[in-house]
DNA sequence: TAATATCGTGGGAACGTTCCCATGAAATTC
DNA sequence: GAATTTCATGGGAACGTTCCCACGATATTA
């Protein structure tokens, strides 16, 4: 494996030359580049990456937690982001965290180690007090995610007003007694999106129904767990359902099914950030749709500001989403209890 | 940031026996340890592992290639991987080669500028030849694709005998007409699945009618333009699909929907791959289940021992897959055409 | 023509580690 | 008690780059 040392001895020239080729600097004569450049290609010389960023005490890498490899969800915004960090000869990595504080952990620990020269994450299971003095220290970027207060750089959208909307929407199709998916309430988002449900509802000066929140894991098993058990159960009625994410709204779907009820005919169905199954289901699913490319844009456009030393990447940037009505809200208007 | 120098200098000892510290090296006085590494947590010390790592002239880093984030696919096969690259240390890298040879290329030459040890690519769009090339030179496993000859480290389970039986089963439901859906016939693996189809039939005497095998994109788009143009142009009539991946299934199961026919009633459809959706669609995909951990699991052990310069780790390994019946194979037993 | 600026090139320190070798003290052997 | 081994520790080269500084040659200015 050649080094720069045997280029420059073949091409007869100092290292600082060669390096200077390497670099593409301007102050070099053009048959000397020209030389160096040639035995560059016949010893097939690479410069030594890590020998690079070493010396230079950067890598070039940014590092991007996601919760779960497999969410479709996260492959938009991970193509924005890269769109932005190819831009900028940025590479691009990525970790599942399985939603694990100790895997976090390890993964914020990179940037201690000079591994990657900054995080976008998308998944905190580490305590916000752990994030924040992080991120006081590292340039770290939280997407999707709310982070309460403007200590961190954030990239959202407006939750509480996407689930108001939503809901809207279903009470505008005639439906009064809907379920609400929420999720889980410890987590900032799903707090958000509760509380757009429980304005649109209290707005529309219709009862607030404890029975029909339901919290539980946001997943596909969460939603069907928690419909079927409010079919079998709590015998509670109700017309629609607004769930907090796709894949419990799928869930959802799925144990109405099970127990015999059609959606949307018995049942209308809403969920929430139009993974790609949403559209590929039986029936395909009414949802709130994040700008995730966009988001990915965003985000790695503040940690490069954050990487550059610009403090004024911090606080929040809030995006638009836009409503996407499929089959599964059906088009009753009516009156139905 | 502090440096060992700064631990060193500290803790009144030299930076040879910080550095033994860090290491854990057994040949260190427990008081001195118990000093330099009060040291250590009073600085709050982390070793710079990019300066570890050049020194080392090794990472502890592996890559992997999928050709795309999103599909759920991988998930398990990443878990696999992991679990045994954690167990050695090994971080892992993640790369969506988008299936372009230019994205994939760029990951390769990571071997070359040493930000890894050694590459495990499920995702081949540069040329044969080229990967030969470079798997003389570096670790390199490949996962899932078949890589004909055996020069390269594969791991794969044998495409042709899995295909040859999800066939068999539909024709023992009493299937004569089956069509295939078979993904892009210029890739081994869609060739292995192609011959296992072939196999199947004519074992059991029946006519092989080329207007009943489809090359498409193996993609949800693909198999549902093939269906629907299969439909709607040739007139060809067939009473069950296998397809060579779950997205065509899936595909191909939204085509008959969209011209009326019902899965599995008119129309039983089976897959391969059994990816996350298969089980949560409606109906439920029958597909052939790849041992997914597994072959992560054997993938990265594999490329360890190639790292470690075992160069028994070439060839291929066969693992064991499984067929899982599911509801859009349906029951039919009987004569059809 | 002398003083100055410009430019291509080379020398060598520095980045933060690891690891080989040397050193001297203590422990063990004969 | 002298010779040898064991052991904790320190010194310093090396990994492959980049980049500052210096040098001499040529071009420009006064």
């Amino acid at each position: 494996m050649p080094t720069i040392h045997d280029v420059a001895k073949e091409a007869g020239v100092s290292i600082s030359t060669v390096s200077r080729v390497i670099q593409g600097a301007s102050n070099v004569l053009p048959e000397t580049r020209a030389r160096v450049e040639d035995v560059i290609r016949k010893l097939d010389y690479h410069p030594n990456r890590l020998a690079q960023q070493f010396r230079a005490q950067q890598t070039k890498n940014i590092l991007v937690i996601v919760p779960e490899y497999g969410n479709t969800f996260f492959t938009d915004i991970l193509a924005g982001i890269e769109s932005v960090a190819s831009k900028h000869d940025y590479n691009v990595l990525l970790v599942d965290s399985h939603g694990k504080g100790a895997i976090e952990s390890r993964s914020y620990e990179m940037l201690s180690q000079k591994l990657v020269d900054g995080i976008i994450t998308f998944s905190i299971s580490i305590s916000k007090d752990e994030l924040r003095q992080l991120a006081k220290q590292y340039p770290i970027v939280v997407g999707i995610r709310y982070f309460g207060d403007g200590s961190i750089a954030n990239v959202t959208i407006d939750n509480i007003k996407a689930t108001r909307d939503i809901t809207n929407y279903m009470m505008n199709l005639g439906h009064k007694r809907i379920c609400y998916l929420a999720g889980n309430t410890d987590m900032p988002v799903y707090m958000d999106r509760l509380d757009g449900y429980l304005e649109a509802i209290s707005h529309r000066g219709l009862p607030i129904d404890q029975k029909l929140i339901l919290s539980c894991e946001p997943s596909f098993q969460g939603g069907y767990n928690a419909i079927t058990s409010q079919i079998n159960n709590s015998g509670v009625e109700f017309s629609a359902i607004v769930a907090a994410g796709d894949s419990m709204a799928i869930g959802a779907i799925r144990a109405l099914n099970d127990s015999k009820r059609k959606v949307p005919d018995d049942v209308a169905v809403a969920g929430f950030d139009d993974i790609e199954l949403s559209s590929l289901f039986n029936p395909t699913l009414t949802t709130v749709r994040q700008p995730k490319y966009q988001i990915g844009v965003r985000s790695m456009e503040k940690l490069l500001d954050l990487i550059a030393g610009k403090s004024l990447a911090h606080g929040r940037d809030i995006l638009n989403y836009e409503l996407i009505i499929r089959e599964s809200s059906g088009n009753f208007v009516g009156n139905r209890n």
